[in-house]
DNA sequence: AAAATGTTTGACCATTTGGTCAGGATCACG
DNA sequence: CGTGATCCTGACCAAATGGTCAAACATTTT
């Protein structure tokens, strides 16, 4: 099953994934039912089960699918003459992506918070090896006094969180700034760049 | 059934809500079983609806019970001559919070990742207002400028995301930073220290 | 100590839910 | 056009789950 054969598995088999993710995003992996995905793709739960073994395998395979593209605005900071720059790049990168990709980002807060059950090996293996990789990269950019002094990991940690609060928590934000549009994410924008170009500008001392 | 009348009653009650924010924190509201809940409580199923009429009951009892502790730190902010030392008060006791009620801070997040079904009044109601009264506080703080010119409700959720990033993501804060201890819980403090007082230190401009 | 009130449980029920299966419909292709 | 492979479905199943209830067991009150 890992290369799909015919024109109609292709099409199915990606109905059914972007039914899951809306599904599994909006509800977690336990409130999501079958029934729910069925219907959100248009096929019969039997026809489901046809494309995928099971609804863990629909849920992993959307995980790992979806990782990679997840985590791409991190691979891509690399050395670089202005520091700032790339890493407001990266700021900019995980918002714009919380905007445009929200439920993959509810899909992992889902995950996540509850234990990260499913993918812990690669929390532990992949991601903390990027996110060293990366660490060490600013730690070089630091001690070349091109940036403040700040704790590399804790940096990573602060930007995933402000970005990705705005997909995981966008119910709490529109209802918070009585928002209808999406325009908020500009003002955040404006803010985070804000933010981090203080913290990160170095002080002469 | 406001007020419990007797001690059996008063202390049972207290045992299902401790077992079942430990359930409903760790698995969600629809991953939570009452079967879970009462074997957490040391109860039966039946003796557990004795106490609570469902398990929606129980849910909800909770989050409402939970929310106004969870805000207190948010309305401890006050007017002051040290708007700073203010607003790092308020980043320090979140943090504190989600070194010491982690649970407390899934239950929330697992809640309004998955679109706040239950408590969408209280967010777009006194959440808000809260909110608003604050930000009208940190607006007036840097109209007299003692503080830089930031998004007064940016900046709220920038902490709200920071601090509870240790709690609702602990997972893989550990698993990146590969920690056993709490003691990333002090770099944490230190990183956000210096992040809000670079972003907040009037520039002379 | 008896009556009244409060507490606990085993057995049971209806619904939901993940998953199966035999057979029918449809499609690709020689 | 016929035949084998692929695709789809209604009917069904077993387990899990929220909830009920009558009856037994405790505790408090009089």
């Amino acid at each position: 099953m890992t290369q799909p054969r015919t024109r109609i598995q292709q099409k199915n088999r990606n109905t059914i994934l972007e039914a899951a993710l809306d599904v599994f995003s909006a509800e977690g992996y336990r409130g999501a039912t079958l029934d729910q995905i069925a219907s959100a793709a248009g096929l019969s739960k039997p026809n489901v089960l046809y494309y995928f073994a099971s609804k863990e395998a629909i849920y992993t395979e959307l995980l790992s699918t979806l990782l990679d593209t997840w985590l791409d605005p991190l691979h891509a900071i690399d050395d670089s003459d202005e520091p700032i720059d790339e890493i407001l790049g990266y700021v900019h990168r995980k918002l714009q992506m919380s905007r445009e990709f929200p439920r993959e980002s509810r899909l992992f807060a889902n995950e996540i918070v509850q234990g990260a059950p499913r993918i812990s090996d690669l929390i532990s293996g992949p991601l903390r090896e990027l996110v060293d990789e990366k660490s060490s990269i600013i730690q070089q950019w630091i001690d070349d006094g091109k940036l403040a002094r700040i704790d590399p990991h804790h940096l990573i940690f602060s930007i995933w969180a402000t970005t990705q609060h705005y997909a995981d928590f966008d119910v709490q934000v529109r209802m918070v700034l009585n928002a209808s549009s999406d325009s908020h994410f500009d003002d955040a924008k404006a803010f985070l760049t804000d933010v981090y170009t203080r913290t990160l500008t170095p002080t002469n001392d």
